[in-house]
DNA sequence: ATTACTGCAAAAGATTTGCACTAGG
DNA sequence: CCTAGTGCAAATCTTTTGCAGTAAT
């Protein structure tokens, strides 16, 4: 289900907001950035957000892009997800608990709703002293392995295929 | 909970069985990496296991300990934690579903027994038409919080210092 | 005005790869 | 024997850092 433009728009001012609120300047690179996650269906990667990004705010530097995440995780509005067979750091906007499957032909994770993973936080900050400040449920799932690449749930696998699927 | 002797050998005959069975050649490298991987109690890196071996197998290289570690990634006898922290990848040898709980200071993971985790093996697989290979559940902790690194579960960070110095 | 933020280039690291040699089976 | 496995060094690739110029507040 594709997110409705009124969730979006909430999604950035969150984003943005959280930034302003750790006293951090609100530049246009910076606010792009809140953007271009608040618009995302998918969990990008820095390379991919600022692949996507540059060509319209030619002012924008990789570092940037990895600074602002940074920044945006430390808030904990978005989480830091890991790899996903690939060797780049994906990016979640939904800080829901929930299941990510990631996809290990395609390097694309799908969140799954999860009763479970609720119970999990609990379970986690219950059995802990020290503050929990984020968590990752990531399962792994092998395309490949139905024999039949077309039961990906992302297929086609194609690296550049990512802006084409809606399935957050 | 120290993993007893007999658990810790009944270990080593599982990864080293899995190499074996996925037709690999048994090589003294291979078998040294297996050993140190049950012997471990932690979720060691590629680097910590070169580190702790090499001394007493000289003839072992960083990249052979890799290429073992993917090939029990592969057989499923092992999972990729993924970081902690630090930016290296963190080896579990516990297949048993459970939770993993990384310390954002000292950047060492410990496992919780956790009913719920269970249960989302189950979901997961109902809920996806390929094949669930692996799943990490992982949270984080910021012990520095608490304004007394002492209060790290895993405080101090004694016997392998090593993993736990370097904050790149 | 301050001084945080930025882009760039170089650095840092972890992991991978090419290759010729070595040794399991 | 035969070819998979190994070590080494170089290569890759992602993420980080140093620095001097730029702009948010």
């Amino acid at each position: 289900m594709p997110r409705s433009r009124a969730t979006a728009e909430g999604l950035v001012r969150t984003l943005v907001g959280a930034l302003r609120e750790s006293g951090l300047r609100l530049t246009p690179q910076r606010t792009a950035v809140c953007e271009a996650l608040a618009r995302r269906e998918d969990h990008p990667t820095a390379q991919t957000l600022y692949q996507e990004l540059k060509p319209v705010v030619s002012s924008l530097s990789l570092t940037t892009v990895y600074q602002t995440l940074d920044s945006l995780v430390r808030t904990g509005t978005i989480t830091s997800l890991g790899s996903a067979g690939d060797d780049s750091i994906h990016f979640e906007v939904n800080t829901e608990p929930h299941i990510n499957l990631a996809c290990l032909t395609c390097h694309r994770i799908r969140d799954l709703e999860s009763a479970a993973v609720r119970d999990l936080e609990r379970e986690v900050q219950a059995a802990v002293g020290s503050k929990v400040l984020s968590g990752r449920v990531v399962y792994y799932s092998e395309c490949l392995e139905t024999s039949i690449p077309r039961d990906c749930p992302y297929y086609p696998a194609r690296e550049d295929a990512r802006e084409v699927i809606h399935d957050r």
